[in-house]
DNA sequence: GTCTATAGCACGATAGAC
DNA sequence: GTCTATCGTGCTATAGAC
């Protein structure tokens, strides 16, 4: 049987789906492109007629992964887009234990480190997306302000630390301070 | 010859050093066993004499790591341990392109995620004691203030989040907009 | 305690049939 | 395009000599 180029580009939003999911939840060293491609529905071999390397897939999937999380939390918030709404979904226990969101920013911080220079943009441009959702004057097409700035810090970096953490009650503490540490000044 | 527990100890501490040296610039996924014995001057087969497996040596080493950093901060300011110089150093470009300093718990954030119990607290301990150095309220017992937690996520999560972007100089406006949240209001 | 040598396994990438 | 099979490599951990 033939194969047409919807169903090859299907195939490959499977395997880009599959790779954000994974990558976002484990990183990069932990998920086999096997893994990918038994959770796209196929194996080993059908890989390399759609990327050229793991490496390749990583920096595209970042990109997805970043996407299905930002729609994931419009979902958990029924559309309402205020930020004190957004603040309270993402700076969440649910997100902190993975039921919810997973957003690539803080689950892949030291994943990105040294990796090449293909992943190290993806990240940023996503990081700029997220900078200009929460940060009122982005629309004006001015600087990004420091406040926008902090409140990112803020919300990726505690989210990130939150989840290393051991002690339940500690990382419960530190979420409630950046929630209020965001939503001080708005 | 015979071997006196002082020189296993010295041993064990070689290996320890340079195991928080690379462990903590590489990630634990990317650095050998091999790597870190020849880096403490032995081979492969000694380890087994000091540490029962990898994932032992990576708990250990993250409070080495941490004291390291901390002693390097301290030469890198010459013992002015006011706030303003700490932050300053902590988040300059030097500590984002690890010339300095190198702490742990920026570095490692995504690292620990889903490891072993040990690793988790191991980095927890460690966080703590971080928070304690720039609460100004901990010498007296009371609970960890909000602010103190705030200020530690915007000094973690802005230099690790700094390390991961492509763009030196939204890198530095990060930095940049983190110093001016920390230092505020004090 | 430290060495050399190797077992055992996991994974990325490729080859060739269909 | 997808499959099965395999090569090559790198790694943790162990075995045994000194």
């Amino acid at each position: 049987m033939p194969w047409s180029p919807e169903q090859k580009q299907q195939s490959r939003e499977r395997i880009l789906a599959s790779a954000a999911k994974l990558f976002t939840r484990q990183g990069f060293d932990h998920v086999g492109i096997n893994e990918v491609m038994v959770d796209a529905g196929m194996t080993r071999g059908a890989f390399y007629a759609h990327f050229s390397s793991k490496a390749e897939l990583y920096a595209e999937s970042i990109g997805t992964a970043a996407r299905a999380a930002h729609s994931r939390a419009r979902e958990a918030m029924n559309d309402e887009f205020d930020l004190d709404t957004v603040v309270r979904g993402y700076l969440s226990e649910a997100h902190r234990s993975g039921e919810q969101i997973n957003c690539p920013l803080a689950l892949l911080i030291t994943d990105i480190g040294q990796r090449d220079d293909k992943v190290r943009e993806a990240y940023t441009r996503v990081f700029r997306g997220f900078v200009g959702l929460i940060d009122e004057n982005s629309a004006k097409g001015e600087a990004i302000s420091q406040e926008a700035l902090q409140k990112a810090v803020l919300m990726v970096g505690g989210l990130a630390i939150s989840r290393a953490l051991n002690d339940d009650q500690l990382a419960a503490q530190l979420l409630d301070a950046c929630r209020g540490g965001v939503l001080k000044n708005s």
